[in-house]
DNA sequence: TGCCCTTTTGACCAAATGGCAAAATTAACA
DNA sequence: TGTTAATTTTGCCATTTGGTCAAAAGGGCA
């Protein structure tokens, strides 16, 4: 492995492993409709706050999100569009397995 | 967050998690080309055969690799190629965000 | 200023993960 | 059968992660 794949699985990596937890997949997915503050997500999902709030920003700092102040609340968006690609990808993947299966 | 969307979210985080390490997009994306043995990896990987190994099984347990064994080696392939639309995803969410930076 | 609301952060615990080393397994072959 | 080679499993350690509580931070607004 050169330093540069090294360097490039590195960063590849730090998108995935920020996905890689079913809550932060539910607020990606969320957020492709439209923009959510804190407390709105909070009530989707049954967790804390300070964890859901915990999760936003594991997902900002990966790039994955952004923030704005709107008032007293926090509004997370999506900062490329694409990540909805990332889902029908990883589903495309679970679908093949599950062919797999059904055709032993 | 209904019962079948948390279903649907554990499954998928299982294979995101599978996935979230360097090492392990390494061995993804050398798989893609062909098979290979638990030692040619390692000789490509910087590490030790046991760390491989088990990176082999994480993957393998996501249900992304499958195993053969011929004579004395175990390979490991693909268990779809679709994988590979997981590769240029995250690297077009990458793109975007230099995009974003540069865009300043 | 002081109060309220929303969000973030720090401290802490339990559980999971990554890595190494040594032992166990498996298969080939003399 | 015994030896050797390749791989897997296991035990152990340090580190990371996820979660909760409580406290702090940051903005509105009277």
């Amino acid at each position: 492995m050169t330093q540069e794949e090294q360097r490039k699985f590195n960063v590849m990596s730090k998108i995935v492993k920020a996905m890689s937890h079913p809550t932060r997949l539910f607020i990606v997915d969320k957020l492709k409709e439209r923009k959510h503050c804190v407390c709105e997500l909070t009530d989707m999902i049954d967790s804390d706050i300070s964890t859901v709030s915990r999760h936003l920003s594991v997902l900002k700092n990966a790039g994955i999100l952004m923030d704005e102040k709107v008032k007293n609340n926090v509004y997370y968006s999506l900062r490329c569009p694409c990540v909805t690609d990332f889902f029908s990808c990883v589903i495309n993947i679970i679908r093949t397995q599950h062919e797999d299966v059904e055709g032993l």
